[in-house]
DNA sequence: CTCCTCACG
DNA sequence: ACGTACGTGAGGAGA
């Protein structure tokens, strides 16, 4: 039989974390009679994101009883000088504990103890009585608890992410076990608890000397064998304060508490009383779930729909504004089956499971008609449509493009999800409804109807609230002119998709496997044995532990392998540049050969998706398959895009791509004249810096090499530049590497301004924002932590320059587009990569195509310098340079 | 389902 | 003193 799994919960650290973790939005989680809830929010979701990974039968949640407790009277400072908890978390711990009875969990707190001590003492009960015992926590306090049958979880930033510690973990995260990192606490002290342990002993000597002695009290048994030196005298001197850090820090495990273990039984809670609870906290969202959630208390919405059928069509009446929605199982809709539909017109919901309806009379004339529709998702829509042979007209708003430029942090497309985040709560999402993977299934009629029906009043009864936020946020004409437009040229170049040849990549295949079978061979030869060249982990036992090579690098799981670090060990041993080779290839094979291969459609074409309302900064991007990664830097890569060729067999591959768009974009946007006034006269910009940054009197004294750093450096500025990332791209000093930022700051100074004012303006109003005023939000960018903050700060410096130039692009796509209609070309747009658009175009067209989409492209927008872009065409793909 | 690795701009 | 480049998607391994 499997082991009983006990959980653990240290209620006040969980509070306390969830909490800051919502602080920013302290204003906006107020229940009704004015209570704060962002704590009671957090908890309740990291609590159910344990309860669902651990999977208990047994739980505690622990709190703390009060302020005084047996180790204040051995010190009274412990804990002093704490800043005290605000009274907006206060209120709300009774609340969680009122939440937790009504849930069935139980919880409990212990006179003179903290929680600490009841997580230890019942641990230890549990642990003898042969569980396996998980304790959640965001204090590292309790991993001295950790053993072969208890693990210690310990929230990470964020909520619902943990790290796992076990006896393993604390060995190599520390060097110590769980028991000795209280003598490791002890000598270093703690700054929150305030003790203060040894002076001038931290983390890194207390974990050595524990290491070497064992304990504390090993340490003290051999002070006299140490040399004289400032730290053994410290050790002496603090030996008091050693000694009661021991004390303090040591968690009680044998506490009276009243409790046996099938007290902590998880029951089934009392859901007249949680509903009653939600009401009165104003939580809509976890009334929502109790809906779904009990059989009995469902709440039934009935949305008085009409069933559209061969028989009824002609009782179809669309008049006014009106709402569709077409149903697909699945991402991919080039090929996913059809569900149904739902129209909401002149105040009725129609459905149906019968999508050929949607080719009859009535309905057509609806789709392609003057009515307004209102959609969420034009594209998926559109294909959709498409493949059942109407072309719709007038789609007017797409609720899924609002959405995701009103507030793009949640990257959702589903529907519910998104009406959930208006407080919207009718709906349900289609993982509810459809379930995932494997099970994913059409339910009944019923609930089937009413999802859909559900669906659709959604869709317009948000659409003034989000139209109104578009506005609020000056978004009207990055909505009405560039997402909506472009929905549309995107959709086109989907269903157009691009010839591939599947005998060349055939070809190439079994080329690749003759040379890969040839580099395992030699490989294995020169390893001794065989083993998984795909394994990360066997090549690194292989490398590191038979052959010894020095480790330069490790991941969280074991020895890093990656090119990096194998770059660095090609001398050390001729095995590195046969795995390499073997790496390339490898990729290319499996990524590009083969996942190719199996991409091409029935009709010999790759139909990718382009997925618009996924990224952080306005790109797009590419997926099933994803054809902007498709292989350049590399020869053997490069022949991947032999494949990819026109649709007329003598027609053309022509691609146009921008110049240094990004770098114009950052001179437009910070001003700088020297920046500007290269880009205007022409220079090559990398030459131009470096001849500025090296301090040379014209372009032809740049070396190569300066070229080469002065290219980087560009680079770096516009991710947001750090002495150290320069430095390790470029394999040069720190030193260096700030040497040439403070030049490069020196000469192009309204770059610096730029970019200080960029984290400062982010810092006031939460956001970056491109020239088309897309929005990018950053609520790390106040975080305390110098990693998370400096992330936020990096991001919006880059943000703004990576989504100008997504909008850019994008503009020039909706302007091609109408300019090849208007003048009724056969070319076709098929591919966009970020700052290159790709075309299939007739022999006979070539020369108009040569003028026209540079043109179009270079003056998409009206920058202070001028936009430049370059030209190349061929046969094939590969050919188009 | 997560991690590592690597392809692109 | 902190430990770092920005944005993506896909395949294979190993739990």
């Amino acid at each position: 039989m499997a082991k009983e799994k006990m959980l653990l919960i240290d209620g006040n650290s969980l509070a306390f974390r969830g909490f800051y973790a919502l602080y920013r939005q302290l204003d906006k989680f107020i229940s009704p009679d004015g209570l704060h809830t962002n704590a009671i929010y957090s908890f309740k979701n990291m609590l159910d994101a344990i309860l669902k990974q651990v999977q208990p039968d047994y739980c505690l949640v622990a709190f703390d009883a009060g302020k005084t407790t047996f180790r204040t009277r051995m010190y009274q400072d412990y804990k002093g000088g704490r800043q005290k908890t605000p009274s907006e978390l206060l209120e709300q711990i009774p609340v969680i504990q009122e939440l937790l009875t009504d849930l069935g969990i139980k919880q409990y707190q212990l006179n003179d103890y903290e929680a600490d001590d009841i997580v230890g003492t019942m641990s230890l009960m549990a642990e003898e009585a042969g569980m396996e015992v998980t304790i959640y926590t965001g204090d590292r306090d309790l991993t001295q608890l950790a053993s072969d049958s208890t693990t210690v979880l310990i929230t990470k930033n964020g909520v619902g992410e943990t790290e796992a510690y076990t006896p393993e973990h604390m060995m190599e995260e520390y060097g110590v076990t769980p028991t000795q990192f209280i003598d490791v606490k002890a000598l270093m002290g703690d700054n929150s608890d305030n003790y203060p342990g040894v002076t001038k002993v931290g983390p890194k000597t207390a974990s050595r000397l524990i290491a070497k002695y064992g304990s504390l009290e090993g340490v003290y048994d051999h002070l006299d064998d140490m040399k004289a030196s400032k730290l053994k005298e410290n050790l002496q001197n603090d030996r008091d304060k050693a000694e009661l850090g021991k004390k303090l820090a040591t968690i009680e495990r044998h506490s009276p508490v009243e409790l046996a273990i099938p007290d902590l039984k998880l029951g089934t809670g009392d859901p007249v009383k949680l509903r009653r609870l939600y009401e009165r906290l104003g939580m809509k969202s976890f009334l929502a779930g109790l809906a779904t959630g009990g059989e009995d208390d469902q709440v039934k919405v009935n949305y008085g729909y009409i069933e559209l059928t061969e028989k009824n069509l002609a009782d179809f009446k669309p008049a006014g504004e009106s709402d569709f929605y077409l149903e697909m199982l699945g991402e991919n809709y080039h090929l996913a089956d059809f569900v149904g539909f739902a129209i909401k017109t002149n105040g009725q919901i129609y459905v149906s499971k019968d999508v050929a309806l949607l080719t009859e009379a009535p309905l057509v004339d609806f789709l392609t008609g003057d009515l307004v529709k209102n959609v969420f998702d034009i594209k998926r829509t559109y294909v959709g449509l498409h493949r059942l042979g109407v072309t719709p007209q007038n789609f007017a708003y797409d609720m899924l493009l609002a959405s995701y430029l009103i507030n793009n942090e949640n990257n959702s497309d589903d529907l519910g999800e998104i009406a959930h985040l208006y407080d919207n709560y009718q709906v349900k999402t289609d993982l509810e409804v459809y379930g995932k993977g494997k099970k994913m299934a059409v339910p009944e009629d019923e609930v089937l109807f009413n999802h859909l029906a559900g669906k659709v009043s959604v869709i317009g009864e948000l659409k003034q609230q989000l139209l109104a936020k578009l506005k609020e946020h000056e978004q009207d004409a990055l909505f009405d002119e560039i997402e909506q437009p472009l929905a549309f040229v995107l959709a086109k170049m989907e269903i157009i998709g691009m010839k591939v040849v599947p005998g060349s990549l055939v070809q190439l295949q079994s080329e690749f496997s003759a040379k890969l079978t040839q580099l395992e061979d030699s490989i294995y030869q020169a390893a001794g044995e065989r083993f998984n060249l795909n394994s990360p982990k066997q090549l690194g036992q292989i490398l590191f532990e038979k052959l010894h090579l020095p480790v330069i690098k490790k991941t969280k799981t074991g020895y890093s392998t990656s090119v990096e670090v194998l770059d660095q060990l090609k001398n050390a041993s001729p095995i590195v540049n046969m795995i390499l080779e073997y790496r390339q290839i490898s990729k290319i094979q499996s990524t590009y050969v083969k996942g190719l291969l199996d991409t091409i459609q029935t009709d010999g074409r790759i139909h990718s998706r382009y997925l618009q309302t996924q990224t952080a900064t306005g790109r797009l991007s590419s997926v099933d398959p994803n054809l902007q990664n498709i292989p350049t830097r590399t020869d053997e890569g490069k022949q991947i895009r032999k494949a990819f060729v026109a649709s007329e067999k003598d027609g053309y591959i022509f691609s146009c791509d921008y110049s240094q768009v990004e770098l114009r974009v950052l001179a437009h946007v910070s001003g700088d004249e020297n920046m500007q006034e290269a880009f205007k006269t022409g220079y090559d910009i990398h030459a131009h810096t470096a001849m500025r940054i090296f301090h040379l009197k014209s372009p032809e004294e740049v070396t190569p090499l300066q070229r080469r750093h002065a290219k980087a450096v560009n680079f770096g500025i516009v991710y947001g530049i750090s002495d150290y990332g320069l430095s390790k791209n470029l394999g040069i000093t720190r030193k260096q590497a700030k040497e040439f930022i403070t030049s490069y700051f020196d000469q192009y100074p309204q770059i610096k301004t730029y970019m200080d004012k960029a984290v400062k303006v982010a810092r006031e109003k939460g956001y970056a924002e491109t020239i088309m005023h897309r929005r990018r939000y950053l609520p790390d960018i106040n975080a305390k932590n110098f990693n998370v903050r400096s992330f936020a700060e990096r991001t919006a410096i880059n943000s703004p320059i990576q989504g100008s130039a997504a909008d850019i692009i994008k503009i020039a796509m909706i302007n091609l587009e109408k300019e090849l209609e208007k003048r009724q070309l056969k070319s076709k747009l098929v591919l966009q990569v970020h700052d290159e658009l790709i075309l299939d175009v007739p022999k006979e067209e070539l020369e108009t195509i040569k003028k026209l989409v540079p043109e179009v492209m270079q003056n998409a927008v009206k920058l202070d310098v001028p936009l430049i872009a370059d030209i190349g065409y061929g046969h094939t793909w590969y050919d188009a340079k």
